[in-house]
RNA sequence: GAUCCAUUAGCUCAGCUGGAUAGAGCGCUUCCCUCCUAAGGAAGAGGCCGCCCGUUCAAAUCGGGCAUGGAUCACCA
């Protein structure tokens, strides 16, 4: 395709010097400054020049512009249309469509992949869950783009880390400790049959409850706390139990929605880090203390107030934190690009912490982003943990796998599917993935239950589906594809579906560069939707000639090559039957 | 008070670094199991792209202002 477009760039640079030169113009413009485009129509031709570049050049309408370039090219490869402001052609597509099918077939689960982002070290931190509760709808959104820009750098050749830091410390932790002690009686996840994160989470529940009706409930979470900094041994203990139920059970829901991680941290064992860079800092005079030996950092370089840093007894602060596992991660393994999947609502936390860094001297802190991500909504409005609004992980899966089952068995499916159980479950995850992916990350969005869980239209099921039927299409197909007659799928079609086969690739490397799953998710949506129609309007087994099967058969398995290989960017399970 | 983000069809969202008649899905009104899965396809209705200026041959897109909604801001994470 790009050899087809240079050689027209180049026509169309010299009818456009011919048309300069009979005007009397200077020809102050190179080839660059052509820019060729894919038209939206196939009546519009293949390939299209626009030249509005050239109206304030030439003093002239870009409509005569191009009915005077076009009477200037002449040539037997392709056809000039004049299309408005537009010098189009029409091109033989045989060539082209051979290409992009054959690279296909050759590179398979490879299509797609691509040298962009070789030799860059990029770790991706995601998740980050408390241990104090199991995992709601947000939790998911975070997983489900993390893991997602994971992969799509991975496929653009980086070289990546996954990483998780568990926050499992901290008076929040000890609330649901402090309940625990006072109401638990020796109770477990598995004497309850709960899953260890839920019971966990009831407690926590149950001490909000408790510290509303008795104020000696927030003194019992403070000593605790204090008893934890300590390392008193039976809080400890507590702890300790407390957390490996709560872990166990968010590492379940990990499985279930196919995320992973390379390294996990904790926080009981960073939160001291950052200390020593911020006295370092301090004796170099880029932050001050204060009469009650508080650091302080000034911000009004970029334009923000000022912010503590260590307090006045010494001890870390959030940030503090995060300043101390930056540079140690980066001792590790000095990474490229370090990205941050943290919700939006923490977007000034980010920008101090990267401006103390690199005001500390580190020259890697301009390599760190924080890939901010909005709020998940209620129709009725924002989740609230406190009040109970919130949209549990666990049984958002679970309401999606029954409602999955159950459209299996109203479609008669399930003499079909050898294991509705295992087929559900991947419904229910691509129907979720996608719908927190086909979202850009960095807006609000709502979660409407009755909407948002629909298996019709442009949804996770949708793209599995349009899978499946080419699965089931294929397995009815006896002959191969190996000798392809290429000249037979050059309809606009079939064009149109080849173009975006064609285009996979650039869709991946924009997607690393703007780290935005999203744009897997639409093109995907639009490839499904492509193929949907042609698989409508044409035939493609039953055809009087082979040799139109084979070809449409070919194209088919093209486009299943490429939906398997998009899936699997944006955690959408392939099914070869549903 | 300040900073950041959003505002496109009834609802949920696309629209890339400005360009050909503003696009999907859901919902609504119709039509199609002709062959390979109807979890599908086709058609229709539905838009001052929040408002006002500006830049440009050209603005949903860029800049400024305003309005509305949301997030954040000095020792919570």
């Amino acid at each position: 395709m790009t050899d087809t477009g240079k050689q027209l760039t180049k026509l169309v640079y010299d009818a456009l010097c011919a048309v300069c030169k009979d005007s009397n113009i200077d020809v102050d413009f190179s080839m660059d400054s052509i820019s060729c485009e894919i038209p939206p129509k196939p009546e519009y031709g293949d390939m299209a020049f626009p030249m509005f570049a050239f109206a304030k050049r030439f003093r002239t309408a870009p409509v005569k512009i191009a009915a005077a370039v076009a009477g200037k090219i002449s040539t037997p490869d392709a056809q000039v249309l004049v299309a408005g402001p537009y010098v189009n052609f029409k091109i033989d597509r045989k060539a082209v469509v051979q290409g992009i099918l054959s690279s296909v077939a050759s590179e398979k689960d490879d299509f797609g992949r691509n040298d962009s982002l070789k030799g860059n070290k990029i770790v991706v931190e995601f998740s980050c869950p408390n241990t104090n509760k199991p995992l709601h709808l947000g939790h998911l959104r975070n997983d489900s783009i993390g893991e997602s820009v994971s992969r799509i750098f991975a496929f653009n050749n980086g070289d990546v880390k996954k990483v998780n830091l568990i926050n499992d410390r901290g008076i929040h932790i000890c609330k649901s400790m402090a309940a625990y002690q006072k109401f638990g009686e020796g109770k477990t996840p598995e004497s309850e049959h709960i899953k260890g994160d839920h019971f966990v989470g009831d407690y926590y529940v149950r001490y909000n409850t408790w510290s509303q009706s008795d104020e000696t409930a927030e003194p019992v979470a403070r000593e605790m706390l204090v008893k934890w900094e300590a390392g008193d041994e039976e809080v400890r203990k507590l702890w300790t139990l407390m957390n490996s139920w709560t872990i166990g059970g968010i590492q379940e829901t990990y499985k279930k929605t196919g995320i992973s991680f390379d390294k996990i941290y904790y926080e009981s064992q960073t939160y001291k880090s950052g200390k020593k860079a911020i006295l370092d800092g301090l004796e170099k005079g880029l932050f001050y203390k204060d009469e009650k030996n508080t650091v302080w950092v000034d911000l009004a370089e970029i334009g923000l107030d000022k912010k503590v840093l260590l307090r006045g007894d010494g001890t870390s602060l959030y940030l503090t934190q995060d300043i101390g596992t930056a540079i140690a991660r980066h001792e590790d393994w000095p990474f490229d690009r370090l990205y941050y999947v943290v919700g939006s609502e923490q977007q000034y936390h980010f920008k101090v912490l990267f401006y103390v860094l690199q005001k500390l001297g580190y020259d890697w802190a301009k390599s760190l982003y924080h890939l901010s991500y909005g709020m998940v909504n209620l129709p009725e409005g924002k989740m609230k943990s406190r009040e109970g609004k919130v949209v549990d992980a666990d049984d958002l899966i679970e309401e999606l796998e029954q409602m999955a089952k159950d459209e299996i068995i109203a479609k008669g499916r399930e003499n079909e599917i050898d294991d509705i159980d295992k087929a559900a479950e991947a419904i229910a995850l691509g129907a979720l993935n996608y719908f927190l992916l086909s979202t850009m990350p960095s807006k609000d969005m709502v979660f409407n239950p009755a909407e948002s869980l629909s298996f019709n239209g442009n949804t996770g099921p949708y793209l599995q589906y349009t899978g499946a039927r080419i699965c089931s299409m294929l397995r009815k197909y006896e002959g191969n594809t190996d000798d392809v007659d290429f000249s037979l799928i050059t309809g606009d079609d079939e064009w149109e579906l080849v173009k975006s086969l064609g285009n996979f690739s650039d869709v991946v490397k924009q997607a690393g560069a703007d780290y935005n799953p999203m744009l897997i998710a639409t093109y995907l949506y639009n490839l499904a939707k492509h193929y949907s129609k042609y698989y409508h309007d044409y035939s493609i087994l039953k055809n009087d000639d082979e040799k139109v099967t084979v070809a449409r058969v070919a194209l088919s398995k093209a486009v299943l090559q490429v939906l398997k290989n998009g899936f699997a960017l944006i955690g959408i399970p392939f099914l070869e039957k549903m």
